[in-house]
DNA sequence: CCTGACTATTTTGTATTGCAAAGTACCTTG
DNA sequence: CAAGGTACTTTGCAATACAAAATAGTCAGG
Protein backbone atom coordinates (compact mmCIF):
# COMPACT_ATOMS: atom_id res chain seq x y z
CA UNK A 1 0.00 0.00 0.00
CA UNK A 2 1.45 2.87 -1.31
CA UNK A 3 1.33 5.84 2.33
CA UNK A 4 -1.12 8.37 1.94
CA UNK A 5 0.94 11.60 2.69
CA UNK A 6 3.47 9.91 -0.17
CA UNK A 7 0.12 10.48 -2.85
CA UNK A 8 0.02 14.26 -1.89
CA UNK A 9 0.61 16.16 -4.78
CA UNK A 10 1.58 13.57 -6.99
CA UNK A 11 -1.78 12.00 -7.06
CA UNK A 12 -3.74 15.14 -8.84
CA UNK A 13 -1.00 15.14 -11.47
CA UNK A 14 -1.62 11.40 -12.37
CA UNK A 15 -5.51 12.10 -12.61
CA UNK A 16 -4.81 14.97 -15.08
CA UNK A 17 -3.14 12.59 -17.13
CA UNK A 18 -5.51 10.12 -17.20
CA UNK A 19 -7.60 12.83 -18.22
CA UNK A 20 -5.20 14.09 -21.27
CA UNK A 21 -6.28 10.71 -22.70
CA UNK A 22 -9.88 10.97 -23.15
CA UNK A 23 -12.73 12.59 -20.79
CA UNK A 24 -13.70 10.28 -18.38
CA UNK A 25 -15.49 10.36 -14.78
CA UNK A 26 -14.73 10.06 -11.45
CA UNK A 27 -15.51 6.16 -10.60
CA UNK A 28 -13.64 5.30 -14.15
CA UNK A 29 -10.77 6.94 -12.85
CA UNK A 30 -10.71 5.52 -9.70
CA UNK A 31 -10.50 1.77 -11.23
CA UNK A 32 -7.86 3.01 -13.72
CA UNK A 33 -5.59 4.18 -10.96
CA UNK A 34 -6.01 0.76 -9.39
CA UNK A 35 -5.42 -0.76 -13.01
CA UNK A 36 -2.14 1.53 -12.99
CA UNK A 37 -0.90 0.26 -9.35
CA UNK A 38 -2.07 2.73 -7.20
CA UNK A 39 -4.00 0.65 -4.48
CA UNK A 40 -7.61 1.15 -4.24
CA UNK A 41 -8.15 5.26 -3.91
CA UNK A 42 -11.41 6.22 -1.61
CA UNK A 43 -14.11 8.47 -3.58
CA UNK A 44 -13.42 10.65 -0.23
CA UNK A 45 -10.33 11.74 -2.28
CA UNK A 46 -11.20 11.05 -5.95
CA UNK A 47 -14.64 13.48 -5.78
CA UNK A 48 -12.82 16.55 -4.16
CA UNK A 49 -10.06 16.23 -5.88
CA UNK A 50 -11.66 16.84 -9.05
CA UNK A 51 -14.05 19.73 -7.67
CA UNK A 52 -11.28 21.27 -6.94
CA UNK A 53 -9.38 20.82 -10.31
CA UNK A 54 -12.81 22.35 -11.60
CA UNK A 55 -12.95 24.97 -9.33
CA UNK A 56 -9.10 25.71 -10.32
CA UNK A 57 -10.30 26.08 -13.76
CA UNK A 58 -7.80 23.02 -14.73
CA UNK A 59 -10.59 20.78 -15.96
CA UNK A 60 -14.20 21.59 -17.23
CA UNK A 61 -17.15 19.26 -16.65
CA UNK A 62 -20.47 17.94 -18.04
CA UNK A 63 -23.27 15.82 -16.34
CA UNK A 64 -24.39 13.02 -18.82
CA UNK A 65 -26.80 10.35 -17.98
CA UNK A 66 -25.77 6.82 -17.74
CA UNK A 67 -27.74 3.80 -18.97
CA UNK A 68 -26.86 1.70 -16.38
CA UNK A 69 -26.96 4.05 -13.40
CA UNK A 70 -26.95 7.48 -11.69
CA UNK A 71 -25.77 10.30 -14.16
CA UNK A 72 -22.18 10.65 -14.65
CA UNK A 73 -20.23 14.08 -14.27
CA UNK A 74 -17.36 13.89 -17.06
CA UNK A 75 -14.63 15.93 -16.97
CA UNK A 76 -11.77 16.71 -19.20
CA UNK A 77 -8.72 18.70 -19.08
CA UNK A 78 -8.71 22.81 -19.96
CA UNK A 79 -5.42 24.52 -21.62
CA UNK A 80 -4.60 25.39 -18.43
CA UNK A 81 -4.75 21.78 -17.22
CA UNK A 82 -2.77 20.51 -19.83
CA UNK A 83 0.09 23.44 -18.87
CA UNK A 84 -0.28 22.45 -15.38
CA UNK A 85 0.09 18.47 -16.27
CA UNK A 86 3.49 19.63 -18.29
CA UNK A 87 4.90 21.28 -15.08
CA UNK A 88 3.67 18.32 -13.13
CA UNK A 89 5.77 15.32 -15.33
CA UNK A 90 9.07 18.27 -15.01
CA UNK A 91 8.55 18.76 -11.28
CA UNK A 92 8.18 14.63 -10.80
CA UNK A 93 11.26 14.42 -12.86
CA UNK A 94 12.97 16.40 -10.84
CA UNK A 95 11.74 14.27 -7.25
CA UNK A 96 12.44 11.42 -9.22
CA UNK A 97 16.10 12.18 -10.19
CA UNK A 98 16.52 13.56 -6.26
CA UNK A 99 15.40 10.42 -4.49
CA UNK A 100 17.52 8.49 -7.02
CA UNK A 101 20.73 9.47 -6.36
CA UNK A 102 20.17 9.68 -2.56
CA UNK A 103 18.82 5.79 -2.70
CA UNK A 104 21.06 4.90 -5.02
CA UNK A 105 24.17 5.99 -2.70
CA UNK A 106 22.84 3.86 -0.23
CA UNK A 107 23.19 0.35 -1.19
CA UNK A 108 26.02 0.98 -4.23
CA UNK A 109 28.49 3.38 -3.06
CA UNK A 110 30.26 3.03 -5.96
CA UNK A 111 28.50 4.12 -9.23
CA UNK A 112 29.17 1.72 -11.33
CA UNK A 113 27.73 -2.36 -10.46
CA UNK B 1 11.70 23.72 -7.87
CA UNK B 2 9.67 20.26 -6.16
CA UNK B 3 6.54 21.46 -5.04
CA UNK B 4 6.18 20.72 -1.15
CA UNK B 5 3.22 18.90 -1.54
CA UNK B 6 4.87 16.57 -3.61
CA UNK B 7 7.63 15.94 -0.92
CA UNK B 8 4.88 14.85 1.83
CA UNK B 9 6.22 11.44 2.91
CA UNK B 10 9.08 11.24 0.98
CA UNK B 11 11.20 13.63 2.77
CA UNK B 12 10.97 11.87 6.13
CA UNK B 13 12.08 8.30 4.16
CA UNK B 14 14.92 10.91 2.23
CA UNK B 15 16.20 11.85 5.88
CA UNK B 16 16.45 8.35 7.21
CA UNK B 17 18.59 7.41 3.80
CA UNK B 18 20.74 10.20 4.97
CA UNK B 19 21.11 8.77 8.36
CA UNK B 20 21.34 5.31 7.50
CA UNK B 21 24.81 6.54 6.13
CA UNK B 22 26.07 8.28 8.85
CA UNK B 23 25.10 9.96 11.93
CA UNK B 24 24.59 13.61 11.13
CA UNK B 25 22.76 16.76 12.16
CA UNK B 26 20.08 18.77 10.96
CA UNK B 27 22.20 21.44 9.36
CA UNK B 28 24.25 19.32 7.69
CA UNK B 29 21.29 17.14 6.10
CA UNK B 30 20.14 20.19 4.63
CA UNK B 31 23.18 21.03 2.48
CA UNK B 32 23.31 17.09 1.58
CA UNK B 33 19.45 17.12 0.30
CA UNK B 34 20.48 19.96 -1.66
CA UNK B 35 23.62 18.52 -2.90
CA UNK B 36 21.13 15.56 -4.12
CA UNK B 37 19.14 17.44 -6.05
CA UNK B 38 15.96 18.62 -3.37
CA UNK B 39 16.19 22.25 -3.68
CA UNK B 40 16.93 24.28 -0.29
CA UNK B 41 14.78 22.77 2.41
CA UNK B 42 14.29 25.32 5.30
CA UNK B 43 15.02 24.87 8.96
CA UNK B 44 11.32 24.72 9.46
CA UNK B 45 11.15 21.92 7.89
CA UNK B 46 14.27 19.61 9.13
CA UNK B 47 14.21 20.45 12.48
CA UNK B 48 10.60 19.77 13.92
CA UNK B 49 10.43 16.31 10.86
CA UNK B 50 14.33 15.51 13.11
CA UNK B 51 12.03 16.11 16.47
CA UNK B 52 9.02 13.70 14.89
CA UNK B 53 11.52 10.84 14.26
CA UNK B 54 13.23 11.06 17.71
CA UNK B 55 9.98 11.41 19.28
CA UNK B 56 8.71 8.28 17.63
CA UNK B 57 11.60 6.44 18.34
CA UNK B 58 13.05 6.56 14.72
CA UNK B 59 16.44 7.53 15.63
CA UNK B 60 18.15 8.08 18.76
CA UNK B 61 19.68 12.02 19.11
CA UNK B 62 22.60 13.54 21.56
CA UNK B 63 24.16 16.68 21.52
CA UNK B 64 27.76 17.65 20.74
CA UNK B 65 29.96 20.51 20.73
CA UNK B 66 31.15 21.98 17.44
CA UNK B 67 34.50 23.47 17.61
CA UNK B 68 33.19 26.66 15.06
CA UNK B 69 30.08 27.77 16.54
CA UNK B 70 26.99 26.21 18.76
CA UNK B 71 26.55 23.00 19.59
CA UNK B 72 25.24 20.37 17.54
CA UNK B 73 22.48 17.52 18.07
CA UNK B 74 23.54 14.10 16.28
CA UNK B 75 20.74 12.11 14.79
CA UNK B 76 21.57 8.47 14.43
CA UNK B 77 19.21 5.73 13.13
CA UNK B 78 17.37 3.16 15.74
CA UNK B 79 16.89 -0.68 14.66
CA UNK B 80 13.36 0.84 14.15
CA UNK B 81 14.83 3.75 12.02
CA UNK B 82 16.08 1.31 9.98
CA UNK B 83 13.25 -0.69 9.59
CA UNK B 84 11.04 2.15 8.51
CA UNK B 85 13.51 3.26 5.63
CA UNK B 86 13.13 -0.43 4.41
CA UNK B 87 9.46 0.22 4.33
CA UNK B 88 9.81 3.64 3.13
CA UNK B 89 12.29 2.41 -0.25
CA UNK B 90 9.59 -0.53 -0.79
CA UNK B 91 6.25 2.22 -0.93
CA UNK B 92 8.28 4.47 -2.92
CA UNK B 93 9.54 1.81 -5.13
CA UNK B 94 5.96 1.10 -5.56
CA UNK B 95 5.02 4.50 -6.20
CA UNK B 96 7.11 5.17 -8.62
CA UNK B 97 6.38 2.23 -10.54
CA UNK B 98 2.77 3.29 -10.28
CA UNK B 99 3.52 6.33 -11.74
CA UNK B 100 5.90 5.33 -14.60
CA UNK B 101 2.94 3.04 -15.71
CA UNK B 102 0.71 6.25 -16.27
CA UNK B 103 3.63 8.78 -17.63
CA UNK B 104 4.88 6.11 -19.97
CA UNK B 105 1.04 5.30 -21.52
CA UNK B 106 0.88 9.35 -22.11
CA UNK B 107 3.43 10.04 -24.78
CA UNK B 108 3.95 6.31 -25.98
CA UNK B 109 0.76 4.34 -26.06
CA UNK B 110 3.09 1.52 -27.37
CA UNK B 111 4.09 -0.25 -24.87
CA UNK B 112 7.91 -1.19 -26.89
CA UNK B 113 10.09 1.23 -28.87
C1' DC C 1 -42.77 -5.59 -4.94
C1' DC C 2 -38.74 -5.32 -2.29
C1' DT C 3 -34.18 -6.08 -0.88
C1' DG C 4 -29.45 -6.12 -1.92
C1' DA C 5 -25.52 -5.16 -4.98
C1' DC C 6 -23.32 -2.24 -8.05
C1' DT C 7 -22.85 2.28 -10.08
C1' DA C 8 -22.04 7.28 -9.13
C1' DT C 9 -21.62 11.78 -6.73
C1' DT C 10 -21.56 15.13 -2.76
C1' DT C 11 -20.45 16.96 1.77
C1' DT C 12 -18.34 17.46 6.38
C1' DG C 13 -14.72 16.88 9.28
C1' DT C 14 -9.95 15.11 10.58
C1' DA C 15 -4.90 14.07 10.53
C1' DT C 16 -0.54 14.64 8.61
C1' DT C 17 3.17 17.34 7.13
C1' DG C 18 6.01 20.90 4.79
C1' DC C 19 6.86 25.66 5.58
C1' DA C 20 7.09 30.67 7.14
C1' DA C 21 8.54 33.49 10.76
C1' DA C 22 10.56 34.76 14.76
C1' DG C 23 13.61 34.01 18.49
C1' DT C 24 17.89 32.20 20.88
C1' DA C 25 22.71 31.42 20.91
C1' DC C 26 27.60 30.33 19.64
C1' DC C 27 31.78 31.69 17.04
C1' DT C 28 34.90 34.48 14.00
C1' DT C 29 36.39 38.65 11.70
C1' DG C 30 36.80 43.50 10.82
C1' DC D 1 31.00 46.01 18.98
C1' DA D 2 28.66 44.91 14.72
C1' DA D 3 27.98 41.52 11.10
C1' DG D 4 27.67 37.09 9.17
C1' DG D 5 27.76 32.24 9.26
C1' DT D 6 26.53 28.21 12.09
C1' DA D 7 22.89 25.71 14.63
C1' DC D 8 18.52 24.64 16.99
C1' DT D 9 13.56 25.54 18.79
C1' DT D 10 8.80 26.91 18.78
C1' DT D 11 4.29 28.54 17.12
C1' DG D 12 0.97 28.70 13.79
C1' DC D 13 -0.68 28.05 8.97
C1' DA D 14 -2.00 25.83 4.50
C1' DA D 15 -2.63 22.00 1.53
C1' DT D 16 -4.37 17.53 0.71
C1' DA D 17 -5.60 12.49 1.24
C1' DC D 18 -9.05 10.09 3.67
C1' DA D 19 -13.06 8.35 6.62
C1' DA D 20 -17.84 8.40 6.98
C1' DA D 21 -22.35 9.23 5.91
C1' DA D 22 -25.98 10.64 2.84
C1' DT D 23 -28.31 10.58 -1.73
C1' DA D 24 -29.79 8.23 -5.89
C1' DG D 25 -30.13 5.53 -10.04
C1' DT D 26 -30.29 0.57 -12.25
C1' DC D 27 -30.92 -4.33 -12.12
C1' DA D 28 -31.36 -9.20 -10.51
C1' DG D 29 -33.41 -12.58 -7.27
C1' DG D 30 -36.82 -14.07 -4.16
Amino acid sequence: MIPTQMLKGTLEGCILGILSQKETYGYEISSQLAAYGFGTIPEGTIYPLLLRLEKNGLVSAAYRPSELGPRRKYYSLTPAGEAELQQFMQNYAELSRAVGNLLSALKGDTDHE
